[in-house]
DNA sequence: CTGCCATTTTACCGGC
DNA sequence: GCCGGTAAAATGGCAG
């Protein structure tokens, strides 16, 4: 590889480098929290487990309820579809 | 289901109801910060392919130093069953 | 459901579902022979068990050495991105 | 670590480094194979779905096929159990 | 819209 | 015999 000759070895791969190295970075961090939420997430069912429940059952609900959720999302998207055909703004 | 008659409509279930409808709001609450960060992910990723990169490289790169972090930390793991497995606690 | 009066009984369901039947009874081989290998597979942990050896230790041998494997063909793949990323195809 | 003198760096840890290389070598070659067959197996349905079928059902029925074959081995043995104990084997 | 990858769910296995 | 954790299957989401 070639070097420009000014470049000291800090800076070897150029603007480029340190911008790939920051958006590495900041995926990683975002990464990183997510996956703490994740834990969190599982104590939670832990939690749950020792309290009774059943934790798959727990988790049936759960998921219905985001899918009514995404459903009433995609019905109002519709209705303001249909308000906006029939120039309704 | 026999109510106990000084039970209100809110009752209903009594304190396993209360206990379930409140971990279900906390795992739904994680669950919306989870996917925010997907989300902020995602709009980095975009950013990226935007200044240039190639998204598909970068998610390798990714992908590749977490299994390397994944490994040591397995490593780690290892040494400590081995050291168990030998009686050197 | 209406049968073309010419279709034997072994024909109901027509072609499609001659095709279904094959594709099924294949899955159902193979999977035969999956469980058959897992079950080999149990047998010799039960085998290294019985011949003194830490079963929960040679998991995780096992698993690393599958890591690492599996981190090693990752690196080729990324460095095959990376040419084709450079135009070095 | 002590080795014994008239041990070679070849023999170090012995025939029980002996057994257990065997013994992992045989687990990773049948792994392999299993490998293979899930890949197989991934294959047909790849077939399946570009024959026009869903997937996703197709994987419901060999699922219940499964399941009811189960039912139906453990009817047989509780059948059996019931004979031997009537002395009716 | 199809294939691929991450996440999630399911099933299994060893330990208690 | 359950439970906790680990590997496999399956589903869902995303980029191309």
């Amino acid at each position: 590889m070639a070097l420009d000759s000014t470049e000291t070895k800090a800076e070897a791969g150029g603007i480029a480098g340190e911008r790939l190295r920051s958006l590495i970075e900041r995926i990683e961090r975002l990464e990183e929290e997510k996956k703490s939420l994740a834990n969190d997430i599982k104590d939670i069912y832990a939690e749950a487990k020792s309290a009774g429940f059943d934790v798959k059952v727990l988790r049936k609900v759960i998921s219905l309820r985001r899918m009514e959720a995404q459903e009433r999302a995609e019905m109002d998207e519709i209705l303001t579809l249909y308000m906006h055909a029939l120039g309704m703004t």
